[in-house]
DNA sequence: AGATTTTTAGACAGGCTTGTCCAAATAGTC
DNA sequence: GACTATTTGGACAAGCCTGTCTAAAAATCT
């Protein structure tokens, strides 16, 4: 009977959906370096240091491919996003370096990361040719974790710590204030750095909590 | 000697830069919908109503092509940028409104018109394929609009009318806060409603003053 | 109207890519 | 060690696209 650690066993799963993940891996730098047309499959198959056969053997053509590759994604920087959402300051004692602190690890892990960045580029370069995937997307993606965002924005206010009308708003606004300063950086493929990442999730926290800081009663 | 009105001239030079600019017009077209590599010639051609030779005698090759495109938008929407800031209001009456109709023609103009989706786009898509191209966008754009930007906001917060630490934080969140609600609906290529920009810059314009308005003395 | 330039249509070579096929090699299973 | 599934490299047809070239047609200029 064979256990987890049966070495046949794990050996043949792991090259098996090891291969399929540097594939899909290889495959997100090349679409998202080249474009959809642009991709190719050669080079794929080189960058995943597999022959170019494996790859339509794992995935039938470069469209699903593609498909393969966005939905990977999307996965990813969802999980990412709740593990963040999951360290926002229910309860905080410094209002400003709490929310600093979480702006940074929202910007960081899931608006500057690889995913981040490459789902945005991909769906701004290719989201109208595939409208379905991407509207997937849209509602699974942006859509539920605006709303968990919101709702956590709601109970800070709720519990007196923030003035707020409507908390999607706010949310989106928080994101959008967030984001502000890196977009800039971001433009031509830079990172930006540790430094760069606390200012300017200071200067959106302050921003946001000079708007929806509790108003002086 | 030749006049303005001459018709021989001034039809030779029509005939010229009207197919110049149609064939850039299309370009523009066909490199946004289809990226860089995706782009046809003949298919260029074909929208501009010429023929593929005469594309190839007005720009040397695609690449030329290509850039003649970059630099014809960014001049365009460059100029519909400081046509809208000087709508600014610099002497408001009512802030709220004034500010709110400026974040309009502002989204309108700048950021949801053809032309700046576009820019957007190609920025995204084909931004490290061109560093050089499109780091002298970024110095001629973002960089002297947002300054020109700012220096209203100091202004307007020298009057009185605004308390504002850093006018370049300002006009770049003020930029931010008037995009947010827009993207979501532009990402997979659709248009905002005219009631879409009101409520998006309302509610920005809110936000933003709730910020940066005048402080109870 | 005659001379000159621009434009056109189409053919064409060269290159690159996708996706398929196949026989040999490799790795995993019992 | 024999058996099976996967992987590999390479050859291959078919299609598409770029960029050039040509000779004819259209438009412009004098």
């Amino acid at each position: 009977m064979p256990t987890l650690t049966d070495p046949d066993i794990a050996t043949v799963a792991r090259s098996h959906s090891a291969k399929r993940l540097s594939i899909i891996d290889a495959a997100a730098n090349v679409f998202c370096r080249e474009g959809f047309s642009g991709a190719n499959i050669d080079l794929v198959a080189m960058e995943a240091g597999v022959s170019r056969q494996t790859v339509y053997n794992h995935h039938r053509d470069k469209e699903n491919l593609f498909a393969a590759v966005v939905r990977q994604v999307t996965e990813r920087i969802n999980a990412e996003m709740f593990d963040t959402l999951a360290t926002f300051p229910d309860k905080p004692t410094d209002l400003q370096a709490d929310l600093a602190g979480f702006a940074m690890r929202l910007a960081r892990n899931c608006l500057c990361s690889r995913e981040g960045k490459f789902l945005r580029k991909l769906i701004q370069s290719e989201g109208e040719r595939y409208p379905e995937l991407f509207s997937a997307w849209r509602e699974d993606g942006p859509g539920k974790t605006n709303a968990a965002l919101a709702a956590r924005f709601a109970r800070l206010a709720l519990a007196g710590h923030l003035d707020i009308d409507d908390p999607d708003v706010a949310a989106r606004q928080f994101v959008a204030l967030v984001h502000a300063d890196l977009q800039i950086i971001m433009v031509l493929g830079g990172n930006p750095t540790e430094d760069e990442l606390r200012r300017s999730a200071a200067t959106a926290v302050t921003t946001f909590l000079r708007a929806y800081g509790r108003r002086a009663a």
